[in-house]
RNA sequence: GCGGCCAUAGCUCAGUUGGUUAGAGCACAAGAUUGUGAUUCUUGGGGUCGCGGGUUCGAAUCCCGUUGGCCGCCCCA
């Protein structure tokens, strides 16, 4: 192939697609307004230290990172997180509480792409920091609904699915573990879905032994699927603490559930994250058919923003990727076909009518209405043709007829109707039109 | 970072045991068509067969390398 090709994992966004993630950002983005949250945006280069000081060292393989001209260390940002907290963390005592925060944005990570997994990517990202209760993880699992459920999704496309860091590591010191055995353990919980029994040999090569014992009492918390469930694996326990994390548990899902969204949510312990900065609830997305990775995830991380330096602020927050959203709007015939469409076509007669139609298309271009005509003169036919297929709800025909009586002839393109208005109700008429639709 | 499969026009693909100027459908453009739509017909533009090297009288075809894509592993913030 002559010239040039773009990187590997990065995408060109040709109209078509440029379209459809317009699309995918607009609902996001109007989500997030009605659920009160404000928009913000940072630098997409940021000190190389930000990224590590948050996930470790060996987080920099994974990052485009380099040396700048002035010899500072810096990546580009393969996440919001250290970001916002650091934005949040700087005004802290300025902001007013709850800080509902959400961001659109181009990450980018240095890994192989693969099916939903590319280099450079979109992700939506939602915060709440300064509230330690679940009614911030009611408030953001809503938000996350609604950037699904607003393309047309419904609760047979998707499913999120709730856990808790804070219960297994409660669960697990009851067993007698001890703090980094528990760690150890929540990687190979996260990894049993997939790997199987084999997730526990990471575990055992550093750990030791598991007692079967034990692994079956994991296994079998691993698998609760309910609010009842978790109550009854954990009734033996009877700690003050347990009781207060039970209720949490229960406000979270009766809030949803009075929000009517209780068919979207799942209690599943198999779901932990394996990162280790999460601190309490931890949830996923993911599509009901299951053959794409994970839509969406998030959960709290009440250490973060302290950890960067600053005050000592609660906060919940998710991400949800335009990758997987896409392949699964694809996959249900949801991705829209006609977003830049014009709203009207005009047809023009000949040279005399185009120079009545060029005072009309401008004023109705001034007025807001996508308009498109013809550059060249074409025949009736044809352009009947191509106002079909450019998508326009409207055809304004200028033809010698209708320029004699002042009046212009209005085709709606559904259903291949015609009226004549005259010309100078032609705004309020098409108005009237097209604000039915 | 590791393994498997793949690469011919914008897209989907055909191309015989290696044999002249590499094809089709769709898409795009012009016309048939000076007043009514997803129809039809004609014509046209577009490919140094991903790139580089090798074998051969001759390579889209065989071999090696490389780049890219898809799938899986690691990882998944």
């Amino acid at each position: 192939m002559a010239g040039f090709q773009s990187l590997p994992g990065f995408r060109d966004f040709y109209p078509e697609e440029f379209s459809r993630r317009q699309h995918i950002f607009a609902t996001w983005r109007t989500a997030a307004r009605a659920s009160g949250f404000q928009e913000y945006d940072a630098p997409v280069l940021e000190p190389l230290e930000l990224f590590t000081t948050k996930s470790g060292d060996e987080i920099e393989g994974q990052l485009f990172s380099f040396t700048d001209k002035g010899g500072r260390e810096v990546a580009l940002r393969p996440e919001m997180t250290p970001t916002v907290c650091r934005m949040v963390g700087a005004r802290a005592g300025a902001l007013k509480r709850p800080i509902k925060w959400f961001s659109l944005a181009e990450f980018y990570r240095y890994e192989r792409a693969q099916k939903g997994r590319l280099r450079a990517f979109n992700q939506f990202n939602a915060d709440i920091f300064g509230e330690a209760g679940p009614e911030a993880e009611i408030e953001l699992m809503a938000l996350l609904i609604q950037c699904l459920a607003g393309f047309g999704l419904t609760a047979e496309d998707f499913i999120i699915r709730l856990s808790d860091r804070d219960l297994w590591f409660f669960y697990l010191e009851a067993l007698g573990f001890t703090d980094p055995q528990a760690q150890g353990l929540l990687t190979a919980i996260d990894r049993f879905e997939k790997m199987g029994d084999d997730a526990f040999k990471g575990y055992v090569e550093v750990h030791g032994i598991l007692a079967e014992e034990t692994k079956a009492k994991v296994l079998a918390f691993l698998k609760i699927k309910s609010l009842a469930g978790l109550e009854a694996a954990l009734a033996e326990f009877n700690s003050e603490k347990l009781g207060v994390r039970l209720a949490d548990w229960r406000k979270v899902l009766t809030g949803l559930a009075d929000m009517g969204l209780a068919d979207f949510i799942s209690v599943d312990l198999s779901v932990v994250r394996g990162l280790a900065y999460y601190t309490g609830f931890v949830f996923e997305a993911f599509d009901r058919r299951g053959d794409l990775r994970a839509l969406a995830g998030g959960g709290r991380y009440n250490n973060l923003v302290k950890k960067l330096g600053y005050a000592d602020l609660p906060a919940v927050g998710f991400a949800i990727g335009d990758v997987t959203t896409g392949l699964l709007l694809e996959q249900r015939g949801l991705a829209p076909q006609f977003i830049n469409a014009p709203e009207i076509y005009v047809i023009i007669g000949g040279e005399a009518e185009r120079r009545v139609a060029l005072a009309d298309i401008q004023a109705l271009r001034a007025a807001g209405f996508r308009v498109e005509y013809p550059f060249k003169e074409l025949a009736f036919g044809k352009q009947f043709k191509v106002a079909a297929e450019c998508g326009a709800k409207l055809a304004l025909i200028y033809g010698g007829d209708e320029i004699a009586k002042g009046v212009v002839k209005i085709r709606a393109m559904v259903d291949r109707t015609e009226h004549e208005v005259p010309r100078d109700q032609l705004r309020a008429a098409v108005r009237d039109y097209l604000s039915g639709q």
